[in-house]
DNA sequence: CGTCCTTTTGATGCTCCTCAAGCGCGGTGG
DNA sequence: CCACCGCGCTTGAGGAGCATCAAAAGGACG
Protein backbone atom coordinates (compact mmCIF):
# COMPACT_ATOMS: atom_id res chain seq x y z
CA UNK A 1 0.00 0.00 0.00
CA UNK A 2 1.29 3.64 -0.96
CA UNK A 3 1.94 6.29 1.38
CA UNK A 4 -0.85 8.63 0.30
CA UNK A 5 -3.40 5.76 1.31
CA UNK A 6 -1.98 4.91 4.65
CA UNK A 7 -2.24 9.02 5.31
CA UNK A 8 -5.94 8.41 4.43
CA UNK A 9 -6.38 5.73 6.22
CA UNK A 10 -4.93 7.10 9.23
CA UNK A 11 -6.54 10.53 8.82
CA UNK A 12 -10.24 8.58 8.54
CA UNK A 13 -9.94 6.09 11.41
CA UNK A 14 -9.78 6.85 15.71
CA UNK A 15 -7.60 5.32 17.97
CA UNK A 16 -9.51 3.99 21.13
CA UNK A 17 -7.87 1.98 23.83
CA UNK A 18 -10.03 0.46 26.26
CA UNK A 19 -9.48 -1.95 29.73
CA UNK A 20 -10.48 -5.70 30.03
CA UNK A 21 -14.27 -7.00 29.49
CA UNK A 22 -15.45 -3.75 27.48
CA UNK A 23 -17.91 -4.30 24.47
CA UNK A 24 -16.64 -3.40 21.35
CA UNK A 25 -19.77 -4.52 19.19
CA UNK A 26 -23.12 -6.15 20.78
CA UNK A 27 -24.91 -8.43 18.65
CA UNK A 28 -27.94 -7.15 16.81
CA UNK A 29 -26.77 -3.70 16.74
CA UNK A 30 -26.33 -1.29 13.92
CA UNK A 31 -23.51 -1.95 12.07
CA UNK A 32 -21.94 1.45 11.93
CA UNK A 33 -17.68 0.77 12.08
CA UNK A 34 -15.15 -1.16 11.23
CA UNK A 35 -12.26 -1.90 13.24
CA UNK A 36 -8.10 -2.99 13.33
CA UNK A 37 -6.64 -4.33 16.37
CA UNK A 38 -3.20 -2.80 17.16
CA UNK A 39 -2.65 -4.24 20.60
CA UNK A 40 -4.43 -6.89 22.92
CA UNK A 41 -6.54 -9.15 22.09
CA UNK A 42 -10.50 -8.64 21.07
CA UNK A 43 -13.09 -12.14 21.95
CA UNK A 44 -16.18 -12.36 19.32
CA UNK A 45 -19.04 -14.52 20.11
CA UNK A 46 -22.35 -14.88 19.64
CA UNK A 47 -24.95 -16.31 21.56
CA UNK A 48 -28.28 -18.60 22.07
CA UNK A 49 -31.27 -16.90 23.90
CA UNK A 50 -30.43 -18.61 27.27
CA UNK A 51 -27.17 -17.46 27.61
CA UNK A 52 -24.94 -19.85 26.03
CA UNK A 53 -22.48 -18.80 24.27
CA UNK A 54 -19.88 -19.48 21.50
CA UNK A 55 -16.68 -17.65 20.77
CA UNK A 56 -16.25 -17.67 17.44
CA UNK A 57 -12.73 -16.26 17.18
CA UNK A 58 -9.70 -14.01 18.97
CA UNK A 59 -8.78 -10.77 17.10
CA UNK A 60 -5.11 -10.37 18.10
CA UNK A 61 -3.32 -7.27 16.75
CA UNK A 62 -3.34 -6.68 13.14
CA UNK A 63 -6.54 -8.27 12.51
CA UNK A 64 -9.68 -6.64 11.30
CA UNK A 65 -12.89 -6.83 13.01
CA UNK A 66 -16.60 -5.74 12.30
CA UNK A 67 -16.98 -6.51 8.54
CA UNK A 68 -20.57 -6.92 7.56
CA UNK A 69 -22.93 -6.88 4.44
CA UNK A 70 -25.88 -6.65 6.71
CA UNK A 71 -27.56 -3.88 8.30
CA UNK A 72 -26.99 -5.07 12.18
CA UNK A 73 -23.57 -7.20 13.77
CA UNK A 74 -24.39 -10.82 13.73
CA UNK A 75 -21.77 -11.30 16.32
CA UNK A 76 -20.50 -9.36 19.66
CA UNK A 77 -17.13 -8.32 20.42
CA UNK A 78 -15.73 -7.43 23.76
CA UNK A 79 -11.81 -6.76 24.69
CA UNK A 80 -9.85 -9.66 26.31
CA UNK A 81 -7.26 -7.73 27.57
CA UNK A 82 -5.75 -3.90 27.91
CA UNK A 83 -6.71 -3.35 24.09
CA UNK A 84 -6.01 -0.58 21.21
CA UNK A 85 -8.23 -0.16 18.01
CA UNK A 86 -8.59 2.00 15.30
CA UNK A 87 -12.22 2.81 13.99
CA UNK A 88 -13.34 3.15 10.62
CA UNK A 89 -17.09 4.28 10.24
CA UNK A 90 -18.99 2.81 7.27
CA UNK A 91 -19.25 5.83 5.07
CA UNK A 92 -15.34 5.98 5.42
CA UNK A 93 -14.64 2.63 4.88
CA UNK A 94 -16.43 2.39 1.75
CA UNK A 95 -15.14 5.75 0.04
CA UNK A 96 -11.41 4.52 0.98
CA UNK A 97 -12.56 0.56 -0.51
CA UNK A 98 -13.23 2.95 -3.72
CA UNK A 99 -10.34 5.19 -3.82
CA UNK A 100 -7.58 2.38 -2.97
CA UNK A 101 -7.98 -0.96 -4.66
CA UNK A 102 -4.82 -2.96 -3.10
CA UNK A 103 -6.68 -1.92 0.32
CA UNK A 104 -9.81 -3.93 -0.97
CA UNK A 105 -7.62 -6.74 -2.33
CA UNK A 106 -5.53 -6.75 1.25
CA UNK A 107 -9.65 -6.94 2.61
CA UNK A 108 -10.58 -10.02 0.70
CA UNK A 109 -7.48 -11.58 1.62
CA UNK A 110 -7.98 -11.17 4.98
CA UNK A 111 -11.45 -12.19 5.17
CA UNK A 112 -10.87 -15.18 3.23
CA UNK A 113 -8.18 -16.21 5.66
CA UNK A 114 -10.93 -15.60 8.45
CA UNK A 115 -12.68 -18.45 6.32
CA UNK A 116 -10.37 -20.75 6.37
CA UNK A 117 -9.51 -20.27 10.07
CA UNK A 118 -13.21 -20.55 10.76
CA UNK A 119 -13.47 -23.85 8.94
CA UNK A 120 -10.41 -25.28 10.44
CA UNK A 121 -12.32 -24.40 13.72
CA UNK A 122 -15.66 -26.48 12.63
CA UNK A 123 -13.61 -29.28 12.08
CA UNK A 124 -12.35 -28.91 15.72
CA UNK A 125 -15.36 -28.15 17.63
CA UNK A 126 -17.32 -31.01 15.25
CA UNK A 127 -14.76 -33.64 15.12
CA UNK A 128 -12.25 -33.21 17.80
CA UNK A 129 -12.11 -34.84 21.16
CA UNK A 130 -11.60 -32.09 24.44
CA UNK A 131 -7.77 -33.70 24.61
CA UNK A 132 -7.56 -32.84 20.81
CA UNK A 133 -9.38 -29.31 20.94
CA UNK A 134 -7.32 -28.15 24.02
CA UNK A 135 -3.76 -29.43 22.22
CA UNK A 136 -5.03 -27.38 19.28
CA UNK A 137 -5.94 -24.30 21.20
CA UNK A 138 -2.11 -24.21 22.91
CA UNK A 139 -0.82 -24.61 19.68
CA UNK A 140 -2.77 -21.94 17.99
CA UNK A 141 -2.13 -19.46 20.93
CA UNK A 142 1.72 -20.34 20.54
CA UNK A 143 1.50 -19.57 16.99
CA UNK A 144 -0.29 -16.43 17.54
CA UNK A 145 2.15 -14.92 19.98
CA UNK A 146 5.17 -16.13 18.04
CA UNK A 147 3.67 -13.61 14.97
CA UNK A 148 2.93 -10.84 17.26
CA UNK A 149 6.14 -10.68 19.53
CA UNK A 150 9.46 -10.48 19.29
CA UNK A 151 10.76 -13.60 18.23
CA UNK A 152 13.06 -14.47 20.50
CA UNK A 153 14.74 -17.53 21.10
CA UNK A 154 12.93 -18.46 24.51
CA UNK A 155 9.88 -16.72 22.94
CA UNK A 156 9.96 -19.71 20.40
CA UNK A 157 7.32 -22.34 22.50
CA UNK A 158 5.46 -19.72 24.89
CA UNK A 159 1.56 -19.44 24.58
CA UNK A 160 -0.36 -16.19 25.02
CA UNK A 161 -3.20 -17.12 26.84
CA UNK A 162 -4.64 -13.81 28.09
CA UNK A 163 -7.87 -14.85 28.15
CA UNK A 164 -10.41 -17.00 31.06
CA UNK A 165 -10.64 -20.60 31.49
CA UNK A 166 -14.18 -19.42 30.64
CA UNK A 167 -13.32 -17.76 27.71
CA UNK A 168 -11.25 -21.12 26.55
CA UNK A 169 -14.23 -23.02 27.38
CA UNK A 170 -16.67 -21.38 25.41
CA UNK A 171 -14.36 -21.17 22.14
CA UNK A 172 -13.94 -24.77 22.42
CA UNK A 173 -17.55 -26.16 23.08
CA UNK A 174 -16.37 -27.42 26.32
CA UNK A 175 -17.20 -26.58 30.26
CA UNK A 176 -14.73 -24.72 32.01
CA UNK A 177 -13.91 -28.19 34.30
CA UNK A 178 -13.16 -29.75 31.28
CA UNK A 179 -10.28 -27.67 29.91
CA UNK A 180 -9.33 -27.40 33.54
CA UNK A 181 -8.67 -31.01 33.64
CA UNK A 182 -7.12 -31.24 30.23
CA UNK A 183 -4.30 -28.77 30.99
CA UNK A 184 -4.14 -30.10 34.38
CA UNK A 185 -3.76 -33.66 33.03
CA UNK A 186 -1.01 -32.31 29.67
CA UNK A 187 0.64 -30.87 32.83
CA UNK A 188 1.32 -33.87 34.83
CA UNK A 189 2.54 -35.60 31.69
CA UNK A 190 4.88 -32.67 31.41
CA UNK A 191 3.81 -31.65 27.56
CA UNK A 192 3.71 -28.15 29.16
CA UNK A 193 4.14 -25.89 32.08
CA UNK A 194 2.97 -22.24 33.37
CA UNK A 195 5.24 -19.74 32.61
CA UNK A 196 4.84 -16.01 34.45
CA UNK A 197 2.39 -13.58 33.22
CA UNK A 198 -0.50 -15.73 31.61
CA UNK A 199 1.93 -17.84 29.54
CA UNK A 200 2.49 -21.36 28.65
CA UNK A 201 5.31 -22.66 27.79
CA UNK A 202 4.84 -25.72 25.74
CA UNK A 203 7.54 -28.49 26.11
CA UNK A 204 6.72 -30.84 23.72
CA UNK A 205 5.55 -29.31 20.31
CA UNK A 206 5.66 -32.51 17.83
CA UNK A 207 3.25 -34.46 20.84
CA UNK A 208 1.12 -31.83 21.15
CA UNK A 209 1.09 -31.54 17.72
CA UNK A 210 0.31 -35.35 17.41
CA UNK A 211 -2.15 -35.22 19.96
CA UNK A 212 -4.21 -31.96 17.99
CA UNK A 213 -4.77 -34.04 14.77
CA UNK A 214 -5.85 -36.96 16.60
CA UNK A 215 -3.04 -39.37 15.98
CA UNK A 216 -3.49 -41.47 19.37
CA UNK A 217 0.98 -40.82 20.56
CA UNK A 218 1.55 -40.42 23.77
CA UNK B 1 -22.53 -5.37 -12.95
CA UNK B 2 -22.17 -3.89 -16.50
CA UNK B 3 -22.90 -6.16 -19.44
CA UNK B 4 -19.69 -5.65 -20.68
CA UNK B 5 -18.43 -7.14 -17.60
CA UNK B 6 -20.71 -9.85 -17.86
CA UNK B 7 -19.73 -11.00 -21.37
CA UNK B 8 -15.96 -10.90 -20.05
CA UNK B 9 -16.94 -13.45 -17.14
CA UNK B 10 -18.53 -15.48 -18.83
CA UNK B 11 -15.72 -15.53 -21.71
CA UNK B 12 -12.94 -16.47 -18.95
CA UNK B 13 -15.29 -19.20 -17.26
CA UNK B 14 -15.45 -22.71 -18.60
CA UNK B 15 -18.64 -24.82 -17.46
CA UNK B 16 -18.39 -28.29 -16.07
CA UNK B 17 -21.13 -30.80 -15.68
CA UNK B 18 -20.45 -33.37 -12.96
CA UNK B 19 -22.85 -36.60 -11.52
CA UNK B 20 -22.85 -37.44 -7.82
CA UNK B 21 -20.09 -37.57 -5.56
CA UNK B 22 -17.56 -36.01 -8.35
CA UNK B 23 -14.48 -34.59 -6.53
CA UNK B 24 -14.25 -31.02 -7.25
CA UNK B 25 -11.00 -29.59 -5.43
CA UNK B 26 -8.88 -32.03 -2.90
CA UNK B 27 -7.39 -30.87 0.22
CA UNK B 28 -3.60 -29.72 0.00
CA UNK B 29 -3.90 -29.40 -4.09
CA UNK B 30 -2.45 -26.40 -5.83
CA UNK B 31 -5.23 -23.87 -5.46
CA UNK B 32 -5.58 -23.49 -9.50
CA UNK B 33 -9.10 -22.55 -10.08
CA UNK B 34 -12.45 -20.85 -9.01
CA UNK B 35 -15.79 -21.88 -9.07
CA UNK B 36 -19.62 -20.54 -9.35
CA UNK B 37 -21.96 -23.24 -8.44
CA UNK B 38 -25.37 -22.97 -11.07
CA UNK B 39 -26.87 -25.99 -10.57
CA UNK B 40 -27.48 -28.62 -7.46
CA UNK B 41 -24.96 -28.76 -4.80
CA UNK B 42 -22.19 -29.42 -3.60
CA UNK B 43 -20.12 -30.18 0.04
CA UNK B 44 -17.16 -28.39 1.24
CA UNK B 45 -15.14 -30.37 4.16
CA UNK B 46 -12.21 -30.55 6.21
CA UNK B 47 -11.16 -34.40 7.47
CA UNK B 48 -8.21 -35.49 9.98
CA UNK B 49 -5.89 -37.86 9.81
CA UNK B 50 -7.82 -40.65 10.69
CA UNK B 51 -10.46 -40.44 8.71
CA UNK B 52 -12.98 -37.84 11.09
CA UNK B 53 -14.12 -35.46 8.07
CA UNK B 54 -16.69 -32.12 9.17
CA UNK B 55 -18.41 -30.84 6.43
CA UNK B 56 -17.91 -26.79 6.68
CA UNK B 57 -20.78 -26.31 4.62
CA UNK B 58 -23.25 -27.00 1.25
CA UNK B 59 -22.79 -24.54 -1.36
CA UNK B 60 -25.95 -24.31 -3.14
CA UNK B 61 -26.81 -22.57 -6.91
CA UNK B 62 -25.48 -19.13 -7.13
CA UNK B 63 -22.65 -19.66 -4.48
CA UNK B 64 -19.06 -19.75 -4.73
CA UNK B 65 -16.27 -21.81 -4.09
CA UNK B 66 -12.33 -22.31 -4.11
CA UNK B 67 -11.31 -18.72 -2.71
CA UNK B 68 -8.09 -19.40 -0.88
CA UNK B 69 -5.16 -16.97 -0.40
CA UNK B 70 -2.48 -19.97 0.23
CA UNK B 71 -1.38 -21.83 -2.66
CA UNK B 72 -3.16 -25.02 -1.59
CA UNK B 73 -6.40 -25.80 -0.88
CA UNK B 74 -7.17 -26.20 2.26
CA UNK B 75 -10.51 -27.62 2.12
CA UNK B 76 -11.52 -30.28 -0.14
CA UNK B 77 -15.42 -30.00 -2.26
CA UNK B 78 -17.30 -33.01 -3.91
CA UNK B 79 -20.63 -32.86 -5.66
CA UNK B 80 -24.15 -33.80 -3.84
CA UNK B 81 -25.78 -34.10 -6.95
CA UNK B 82 -25.85 -33.29 -10.56
CA UNK B 83 -23.75 -30.39 -10.68
CA UNK B 84 -23.43 -27.80 -13.17
CA UNK B 85 -20.63 -25.43 -12.37
CA UNK B 86 -18.45 -22.54 -14.07
CA UNK B 87 -14.61 -22.77 -13.70
CA UNK B 88 -12.09 -19.81 -13.37
CA UNK B 89 -8.77 -20.58 -13.51
CA UNK B 90 -6.45 -18.18 -11.51
CA UNK B 91 -5.09 -15.74 -13.29
CA UNK B 92 -8.28 -14.73 -15.48
CA UNK B 93 -10.05 -14.22 -12.03
CA UNK B 94 -7.21 -11.59 -10.67
CA UNK B 95 -7.54 -9.97 -14.07
CA UNK B 96 -11.34 -9.69 -13.79
CA UNK B 97 -11.12 -8.91 -10.01
CA UNK B 98 -8.73 -5.87 -11.63
CA UNK B 99 -10.51 -5.18 -14.26
CA UNK B 100 -14.10 -4.75 -12.70
CA UNK B 101 -13.88 -3.44 -9.27
CA UNK B 102 -17.89 -3.96 -8.91
CA UNK B 103 -17.30 -7.71 -9.09
CA UNK B 104 -14.37 -7.48 -6.37
CA UNK B 105 -16.95 -5.71 -4.27
CA UNK B 106 -19.35 -8.27 -4.49
CA UNK B 107 -16.82 -10.83 -3.63
CA UNK B 108 -15.78 -9.52 -0.89
CA UNK B 109 -19.95 -9.16 -0.04
CA UNK B 110 -19.80 -13.08 -0.68
CA UNK B 111 -17.03 -13.98 1.17
CA UNK B 112 -17.88 -11.96 4.40
CA UNK B 113 -21.35 -13.39 4.25
CA UNK B 114 -19.59 -16.85 4.28
CA UNK B 115 -18.09 -16.24 7.47
CA UNK B 116 -21.06 -14.72 8.81
CA UNK B 117 -22.77 -18.06 8.08
CA UNK B 118 -19.87 -19.99 9.38
CA UNK B 119 -19.64 -18.10 12.77
CA UNK B 120 -23.37 -19.02 13.07
CA UNK B 121 -22.20 -22.76 12.40
CA UNK B 122 -19.63 -22.66 14.97
CA UNK B 123 -22.26 -22.03 17.08
CA UNK B 124 -24.17 -24.61 16.25
CA UNK B 125 -21.54 -27.31 16.61
CA UNK B 126 -20.27 -25.84 19.61
CA UNK B 127 -23.33 -25.00 21.94
CA UNK B 128 -26.53 -26.90 20.57
CA UNK B 129 -27.70 -30.33 20.99
CA UNK B 130 -28.28 -32.55 18.64
CA UNK B 131 -32.15 -31.83 18.62
CA UNK B 132 -31.40 -28.39 18.72
CA UNK B 133 -28.45 -29.24 15.40
CA UNK B 134 -31.32 -30.97 13.68
CA UNK B 135 -34.11 -28.76 13.83
CA UNK B 136 -31.23 -25.53 12.51
CA UNK B 137 -30.20 -27.88 9.93
CA UNK B 138 -33.95 -28.41 8.53
CA UNK B 139 -34.85 -25.00 8.99
CA UNK B 140 -31.56 -23.58 6.98
CA UNK B 141 -32.45 -26.23 3.62
CA UNK B 142 -36.06 -24.73 3.68
CA UNK B 143 -34.36 -21.37 3.32
CA UNK B 144 -31.89 -22.86 0.61
CA UNK B 145 -34.82 -24.18 -1.09
CA UNK B 146 -36.98 -20.63 -0.50
CA UNK B 147 -34.16 -18.89 -2.47
CA UNK B 148 -32.94 -21.39 -5.08
CA UNK B 149 -36.53 -22.72 -6.30
CA UNK B 150 -39.89 -20.91 -7.93
CA UNK B 151 -41.47 -20.03 -4.81
CA UNK B 152 -44.43 -21.34 -5.20
CA UNK B 153 -47.09 -21.35 -2.56
CA UNK B 154 -47.09 -24.95 -1.95
CA UNK B 155 -43.44 -25.16 -1.79
CA UNK B 156 -43.36 -22.65 1.29
CA UNK B 157 -42.42 -25.29 3.75
CA UNK B 158 -40.45 -27.43 1.90
CA UNK B 159 -36.65 -28.35 2.58
CA UNK B 160 -34.46 -30.20 -0.04
CA UNK B 161 -32.31 -32.94 1.51
CA UNK B 162 -30.74 -34.37 -1.28
CA UNK B 163 -27.46 -35.38 1.09
CA UNK B 164 -27.22 -38.43 2.92
CA UNK B 165 -27.50 -39.12 6.33
CA UNK B 166 -23.73 -39.57 6.52
CA UNK B 167 -23.18 -36.16 4.95
CA UNK B 168 -25.91 -34.46 7.19
CA UNK B 169 -23.99 -36.36 10.29
CA UNK B 170 -20.87 -34.78 9.25
CA UNK B 171 -22.50 -31.19 9.06
CA UNK B 172 -23.92 -31.24 12.18
CA UNK B 173 -20.79 -33.09 14.17
CA UNK B 174 -23.20 -35.93 15.10
CA UNK B 175 -23.38 -39.89 13.70
CA UNK B 176 -25.61 -41.01 11.10
CA UNK B 177 -27.76 -42.90 14.12
CA UNK B 178 -28.61 -39.64 16.08
CA UNK B 179 -29.47 -38.04 13.00
CA UNK B 180 -31.87 -40.85 12.63
CA UNK B 181 -32.98 -41.22 15.35
CA UNK B 182 -34.09 -37.22 16.12
CA UNK B 183 -35.70 -37.07 12.31
CA UNK B 184 -37.39 -39.73 13.29
CA UNK B 185 -38.71 -38.19 16.49
CA UNK B 186 -39.41 -34.99 14.80
CA UNK B 187 -41.77 -37.05 12.42
CA UNK B 188 -43.73 -38.57 15.48
CA UNK B 189 -44.14 -35.86 16.89
CA UNK B 190 -45.68 -34.18 13.87
CA UNK B 191 -42.87 -31.53 13.34
CA UNK B 192 -42.18 -33.02 10.10
CA UNK B 193 -43.07 -35.44 7.32
CA UNK B 194 -41.63 -36.76 4.55
CA UNK B 195 -42.05 -35.70 0.59
CA UNK B 196 -41.37 -36.99 -2.19
CA UNK B 197 -38.04 -36.89 -4.22
CA UNK B 198 -35.53 -36.03 -0.76
CA UNK B 199 -37.72 -33.23 0.53
CA UNK B 200 -39.12 -32.99 3.46
CA UNK B 201 -41.70 -31.10 4.47
CA UNK B 202 -42.06 -28.80 8.20
CA UNK B 203 -45.68 -28.78 9.69
CA UNK B 204 -44.75 -26.80 11.75
CA UNK B 205 -42.21 -23.90 11.24
CA UNK B 206 -42.39 -21.37 14.71
CA UNK B 207 -41.90 -24.97 16.61
CA UNK B 208 -38.93 -26.15 15.02
CA UNK B 209 -37.78 -22.36 14.84
CA UNK B 210 -38.02 -22.71 18.93
CA UNK B 211 -36.33 -25.90 18.70
CA UNK B 212 -32.95 -24.85 16.98
CA UNK B 213 -32.55 -21.42 19.09
CA UNK B 214 -32.52 -23.55 22.35
CA UNK B 215 -36.26 -22.24 24.02
CA UNK B 216 -37.49 -25.96 25.41
CA UNK B 217 -41.05 -25.75 23.95
CA UNK B 218 -42.75 -28.79 22.79
C1' DC C 1 -5.00 -10.15 56.14
C1' DG C 2 -9.56 -10.94 54.73
C1' DT C 3 -12.65 -11.04 50.74
C1' DC C 4 -13.91 -12.18 46.21
C1' DC C 5 -13.22 -14.43 42.02
C1' DT C 6 -10.97 -17.83 39.22
C1' DT C 7 -9.23 -22.28 38.98
C1' DT C 8 -8.77 -26.93 40.39
C1' DT C 9 -10.37 -31.34 41.91
C1' DG C 10 -13.89 -34.83 42.99
C1' DA C 11 -18.40 -37.58 42.51
C1' DT C 12 -22.26 -38.57 39.78
C1' DG C 13 -25.25 -38.63 35.76
C1' DC C 14 -26.88 -37.79 31.06
C1' DT C 15 -26.34 -37.19 26.21
C1' DC C 16 -24.68 -39.02 22.44
C1' DC C 17 -21.45 -42.60 20.49
C1' DT C 18 -20.49 -47.43 19.52
C1' DC C 19 -21.71 -51.80 18.18
C1' DA C 20 -25.15 -54.70 16.20
C1' DA C 21 -29.15 -56.25 13.86
C1' DG C 22 -33.21 -55.57 10.99
C1' DC C 23 -35.71 -52.99 7.30
C1' DG C 24 -36.81 -50.95 2.69
C1' DC C 25 -35.80 -50.15 -1.84
C1' DG C 26 -33.67 -50.25 -6.35
C1' DG C 27 -30.85 -52.82 -9.44
C1' DT C 28 -29.39 -57.23 -11.43
C1' DG C 29 -29.48 -61.61 -13.17
C1' DG C 30 -31.25 -66.22 -13.25
C1' DC D 1 -41.02 -62.29 -13.09
C1' DC D 2 -39.11 -62.55 -8.81
C1' DA D 3 -35.33 -63.99 -5.76
C1' DC D 4 -31.12 -62.02 -4.53
C1' DC D 5 -27.89 -58.65 -3.25
C1' DG D 6 -26.07 -54.15 -1.95
C1' DC D 7 -26.66 -49.82 0.00
C1' DG D 8 -28.70 -46.43 2.85
C1' DC D 9 -31.65 -45.87 6.67
C1' DT D 10 -33.78 -47.15 11.04
C1' DT D 11 -34.03 -49.08 15.56
C1' DG D 12 -32.17 -51.17 19.82
C1' DA D 13 -28.86 -52.12 23.82
C1' DG D 14 -24.96 -50.81 26.23
C1' DG D 15 -21.04 -47.81 27.30
C1' DA D 16 -17.82 -43.72 27.21
C1' DG D 17 -16.89 -38.98 27.34
C1' DC D 18 -17.98 -34.95 28.86
C1' DA D 19 -21.44 -32.10 31.62
C1' DT D 20 -23.31 -31.07 35.99
C1' DC D 21 -23.20 -30.32 40.74
C1' DA D 22 -20.40 -29.45 44.73
C1' DA D 23 -16.55 -27.95 47.42
C1' DA D 24 -11.86 -26.71 48.31
C1' DA D 25 -7.66 -24.28 46.97
C1' DG D 26 -5.18 -20.65 44.86
C1' DG D 27 -4.45 -15.51 43.51
C1' DA D 28 -5.43 -10.67 43.10
C1' DC D 29 -6.69 -6.61 45.46
C1' DG D 30 -8.00 -3.28 48.83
Amino acid sequence: MDEEGLAALAHSSRQLLLPPGTTIVEEGEPALAFFNVTRGTVKLFKSLPDGRRQITGFADAGQFLGLSTAQTYSFGAETVDNVRLCRFMRPQLETLLTDYPSFERRLLAAVTDKLAEAQEQMLLLGRKTAREKVASFLLDRMKAFHQTANRRQEAETLASVPMTRVDIADYLGLTIETVSRTISAFRRSHLIASAENHRIRILSVPTLTNIASGQKAE
